[in-house]
DNA sequence: ATCATTTTAGAACCTGGTACTAAAACAGTA
DNA sequence: TACTGTTTTAGTACCAGGTTCTAAAATGAT
């Protein structure tokens, strides 16, 4: 058992790790090129650092840029409302379909979930302008593709009738509580500027 | 010559446009069961229309979202990814148009903003899953249709290889800035069940 | 000299194709 | 009906860039 001068190894693994980082695009061949040792030490390496081989580094990251740019379309209204008492609570449910999810992992992205709660909370507000200032949100469970989102929001306060209103929203699957968030949202009748919001 | 009755393969050429824009890792032997056609036939469309195979596909997507800085001649795509540094920081671009706003205001949904945000939260993390876990968010002024919103993102911590990170996004028209954000997302290497998130 | 580790070699097999040849099925028309 | 042209299907050989497995050789430490 060799003892000492075991560093060419670990430090051909960092000397790896750094072309692989560099270039993902390397393939096996090239890199026996660059460290002078056997496609098969080159193998046995990538095996033991745990890198996947080239289409599947390709993969991924072509799955990583497709993910984010099919993130955005979101329809004009996220979710359908099925109860609306203006000021007071309302419900809406939201049925995540494969536009909605990661494609690795058919979990939905957070900002669908968080979108069908914002335009509740904004829905609620019994006022020609309600703009949503701030918001502190948890997401407590991955939601899957083809799961059916009920969101129910309740206004909790009422800052007189022009300023800010607060609007807590619960977004169950079946019995599940999966997201839960707390909004403020600010209420205008006119066109008045506000300065700030959204 | 037959010159009437041309349309089912002008048919399935579009059929098969679509269906390779909708899920551009499908196999020519997937799009088989999908056509009802033999996998000749698919290649012999795409050989047609000029698709590349499936490797040849991701390679290009892979190239692309590599390449790093791209032009910023803004596509369609909106939630751009401009600049990327994983694990570190990042850039997206986002503009808001007719589809993005409140018709009466043409201010902004909170949504769509939360959603570049979120979205570049979550691209910034350099595993094979990353979700919202949950979000403290601002929103510190409206943004109006035609605005361009840079959102700049920032990893600020890392539990260790596993678990959560920390990622602060602040979003800018021009020099304004108009919503601040701070993720908190859940990361894992493996497909490993995560409690909780996004 | 001996023994464990490390490296190399080689063969079989895999996916998701390309390239090419050729037969069959289908249509329209003379 | 027979001929012609398009379209579809089948099949083979080949490719890159690997994985998986077995096994031999080189290296180094004691």
């Amino acid at each position: 058992m060799p003892l000492i001068e075991r560093l060419p190894k670990k430090q051909r693994h960092q000397h790896l790790l750094k072309l692989i980082e560099e270039n993902p695009f390397v393939t096996d061949r090239e890199l026996t090129r660059e460290l002078k040792v056997s496609i098969q030490t080159i193998r046995l390496d990538r095996m033991e650092l745990g890198i996947p081989e080239l289409r599947e580094r390709m993969k991924q990251m072509a799955e990583h840029s497709y993910d984010q740019v099919r993130s955005l379309p979101l329809d004009e209204v996220v979710g359908e409302v099925v109860d609306l008492q203006l000021d007071k609570s309302g419900i809406s449910i939201f049925e995540i379909r494969e536009d909605h999810v990661f494609s690795r992992t058919h979990i939905a992205r957070g900002h669908y979930v968080f979108a069908q709660a914002n335009s509740l909370a904004v829905a609620l507000i019994n006022d020609e302008i309600a703009l949503t200032a701030s918001a502190d949100i948890r997401f407590l469970r991955q939601v899957h593709l083809g799961e059916k989102c009920i969101a129910k929001a309740y206004v909790r306060s009422m800052n007189g009738h022009k300023g800010k209103a607060k609007v807590e929203v619960f977004t169950y699957v079946g019995e599940e509580m999966v997201f839960q968030g707390n909004f403020v949202i600010y209420r205008s009748t006119a066109e008045d500027i506000i300065e700030g919001g959204m």
